[in-house]
DNA sequence: GGACGCTGGCGAAGCGCTTCGACAAACCGT
DNA sequence: ACGGTTTGTCGAAGCGCTTCGCCAGCGTCC
């Protein structure tokens, strides 16, 4: 009969839609975006159809027409020394704001590397990315700036030149784990970082943190150790003991490590030494986490969700093409709970919770 | 001049390359698509110019003629109870093995609900599903059915007709564990799960396990307890107390509870128990974890990695309408490490290693 | 009351690709 | 030498949508 033609999809296309509502199709098209004015009467004929029939917009169709696929890519990072809980806290937050400006989300794993970027962006599969997992000199920046489209950054590079980046603000974050435990009266502290190879690779974050402790503990007196530190129990247990063979007036630890901050209790009671009576913990990790230890930990929380939210929010913010900054860091806020008290002989009023102890 | 006409996108097209080769569009897409013989001579040309132009096919175009958008949406759970790193190895297998059947993957949180799913295939975004954490009486398998695309589900619901699905055969995980503890001439052991929340929900997994677990205690003679547990440090730690107040003679532990197991050891130090000298425990948790742990645990992996890469390729054969089984297990191993040794009293020459402590 | 501006709607031109049918040219057997 | 295949290429028709330009009506303003 008809020639050529292909079997029809099934699914209900616009056409079908402004056939059943006796109206053009442009016309269903500018009820649905609601890029025109269309009267009251005529829409919701049209809303009609559209329920009645079940339609969908086909989103290859709308991307083609469109230039623009409502999809942005999202680009984590799968390799050591990450923290998963926090990575699927940010993955989750992402995609549920993404839907809220009525984007989809689209998985890629950083190990493509550009290439995969490249492939992505140059195929118009997405309008914009977002990765995660930034290095200091990170090999994908330059690819970024010179894609051709929007992309937000989790984590800073070394030079923000022309990009939007999104983080913790973890110098901060350093800071005020020092601080907090200066108050407490505590002279010499300890950072566990995340493990070597992370600060190898140049993230930022670690790096960002340790230069923050450092800092507040140069401003405060405090005399400040800073290791590396690996994520399985033996390694932990080694990396305490040598803390304190090297120092044993140690009385506080900062733990950056997620994955270590269990080993680093279990060592501690191995070697005697109570939390928090003779040694203050102050953990960065997930609120959750610091919940459900025992003691409970006193924790600056990465705040996956609002860093989620935010990347987001920009990235919809670049794609309508507005202006954003070039770097927004997050404050951090601590939380006190059960691992950190005074320093033994001291009493400060500078912590009610802890003095009362 | 050229009257109506927008902006050129920027990117070459398949107009650009073939004007660029010498040759007709079609041609160029039979090169790409390697739907017809094309000669040695005209496909290097082709080839050459896209390369040169640094051509990439715009996706949107390509689904929209070719009905495939070489998409495959990834279902995520993100709720309480699930194991965090599970779930990320198994995205991020099946989104490297996608790769590798060159397809993309498109992130949903199953918070959006069989309404995304809906939304996601109607619109054609996807050619096919990849559901996690399936529930035995699931809401979304009837809309899986319905939808018109192939979808492949990990996790079993009650009823399979039709369906396709993958999962390690848990029941027979549950088995192995306590057939090993057996071995060792354990003949009291507990089963510590699931949070109670994943049991109400109805998720097969811990009830395969739980079923796997009582059913060969029974054939081995052996008294199997089994209760829920929750995965923070207190929970766990009134959980392990109670245990051995019904039953002071147990032996062993199997921990389903990636989240408990840290908290389980820390237990049972606190009760005086040495493991594997007075208790001994499995666990079923990833590898590495188990690794890091001391002693490093005896423990049944869930294969993450294989069951993502043998979804991702049961998909493939469903989108080019290979039949498929209904229902795949995957055959669980045990990996024997230094957490469980031989019941006290007994010696049994089925485990050398542990026969040799 | 005619020029003018609005509103609401229509038609058609693509967006960039795949795929079908057509068709020369080369190749075959007889 | 001739019909019949096979091989390689082309042209054109969509895929389902957005968007631009246009126009018919209708109220407004001197």
């Amino acid at each position: 009969m008809s020639g050529r033609g292909r079997v029809p999809s099934g699914q209900p296309t616009i056409a079908d839609v402004a056939r059943h509502a006796g109206v053009a199709v442009s016309t269903v098209s500018y009820v649905l975006s609601g890029k025109r004015a269309i009267s009251e009467l005529t829409r919701n004929r049209v809303l009609a159809s559209v329920r009645l029939l079940g339609y969908h917009p086909n989103a290859g169709a709308r991307a083609l027409a469109s230039r623009r696929a409502n999809v942005i890519a999202l680009v984590l990072p799968l390799r050591s020394g990450i923290q998963v809980p926090v990575v699927m806290q940010f993955a989750t937050a992402v995609v549920t704001s993404a839907r809220g400006h009525d984007h989809d989300v689209l998985l890629l794993t950083s190990d493509e590397g550009p290439q995969g970027l490249h492939r992505i962006a140059a195929g118009a599969l997405v309008d914009g990315v977002l990765v995660m997992d930034v290095e200091l000199h990170d090999a994908r920046v330059p690819l970024l700036r010179a894609l051709g489209r929007p992309s937000v950054l989790i984590g800073l590079p070394a030079d923000t030149d022309g990009l939007t980046c999104v983080d913790l603000d973890f110098h901060r974050a350093g800071q005020v784990c020092v601080e907090h435990l200066a108050g407490l009266g505590h002279r010499r502290v300890a950072l566990l970082g995340a493990p070597a190879a992370v600060y190898e690779r140049g993230t930022g974050f670690a790096h960002r943190t340790r230069a923050g402790v450092v800092e507040a503990a140069a401003r405060h007196g405090v005399e400040a150790v800073t290791l590396p530190c690996e994520e399985n129990a033996a390694e932990v247990h080694a990396r305490v003991v040598e803390l304190f063979a090297r120092q044993p007036e140690l009385s506080a630890l900062v733990v950056q490590n997620e994955a270590a901050v269990g080993p680093v209790q279990a060592a501690l009671a191995a070697l005697g030494r109570r939390v928090p009576d003779d040694v203050s913990v102050v953990a960065v990790c997930p609120d959750q986490f610091a919940e459900h230890a025992s003691p409970r930990l006193t924790s600056v929380p990465v705040p996956a969700e609002e860093i989620g939210r935010q990347a987001v929010s920009l990235l919809m913010r670049r794609l309508r093409d507005e202006p954003t900054p070039q770097v927004t860091l997050l404050e951090p806020r601590l939380t006190v709970r059960d691992s950190t008290a005074a320093a033994t002989g001291t009493t400060t009023p500078y912590d009610n919770r802890a003095a009362a102890r």
